[in-house]
DNA sequence: ATATTAGTACGAGGAAATTCGTAACAAAGA
DNA sequence: TCTTTGTTACGAATTTCCTCGTACTAATAT
């Protein structure tokens, strides 16, 4: 049977939900251009993946130019969000300090960064949460 | 065309790794009634999985008995960064902290879990990488 | 010996993802 | 006007994922 029940982002739609997130609305050239400076997709293969994630809710689609204008219908934080949430449940097993374990040693981070992230820990434990 | 090219397990396989690093080397029914306890599978289907997972090298078979056993061929740490490097990439521009930033959102971190988390990042600096 | 039970093997089929070709059409230029 | 160019729409082809049915086989029980 199929694949997902849930309304998770693919692959190449996350490809796409990024340019569309840095470089704000574009048009279908825009996103092509910009994916092919890491890829090469052809110009109707971008065109139909954006219909298909307009249709799915994914982008919102602005026709008033003759060259349609595509937005990103979600925000990356939500995005983000909804797909570590559903990576802690299928690969972490609901741990988030292995995930974090991880994604620092896969990311080797520098020590700046680690100090970041410890600002960052500071901060949440002042808005804490006990045993939740 | 397919999905992806590179050799990532999907999210039924991962259900499946999960099942395999917690109980070990299982046979078919052992994961599926493992598999039963959240969401409802057919023998046959999870004996399908295995089979691929088989072909693909994500998990080893022992024939020696009549009911096979199975065995993740992975470790669960090198899956888990697997698939985080591949999110760095497709849904945060390769920002950890970000990604870190996420995961305790998501899960609203009680403070014991920060506080390990903590504990992590004075070894990680203990190991010290400066600007990699 | 025969029937039942429990397992593997295999293939088929539907759904979704990704790709691209082709048609239709409008705008702009020669 | 006629042609070229850039766009959308649409659908088909291909691959993978996931599911399950059916056939076959070995072990066990009656």
């Amino acid at each position: 049977m199929g694949r997902r029940a849930s309304p998770h982002a693919t692959d190449a739609e996350l490809e796409i939900l990024q340019v569309l997130w840095q470089q704000g609305p574009s048009t279908v050239r825009e996103v092509q251009q910009a994916l092919d400076t890491i890829r090469t997709t052809g110009y109707t293969t971008v065109l139909k993946l954006l219909q298909i994630m307009t249709e799915k809710g994914l982008a919102h689609r602005d026709e008033s130019q003759r060259a349609h204008v595509y937005r990103a219908a979600l925000s990356e934080e939500a995005v983000q969000e909804e797909i570590v949430s559903h990576m802690l449940d299928r690969v972490f097993a609901g741990s988030a300090s292995k995930l974090v374990f991880r994604a620092l040693s896969a990311k080797r981070a520098s020590s700046s960064e680690l100090d970041e992230i410890r600002t960052l820990l500071d901060t949440m434990k002042g808005e804490s949460h006990e045993s939740d």
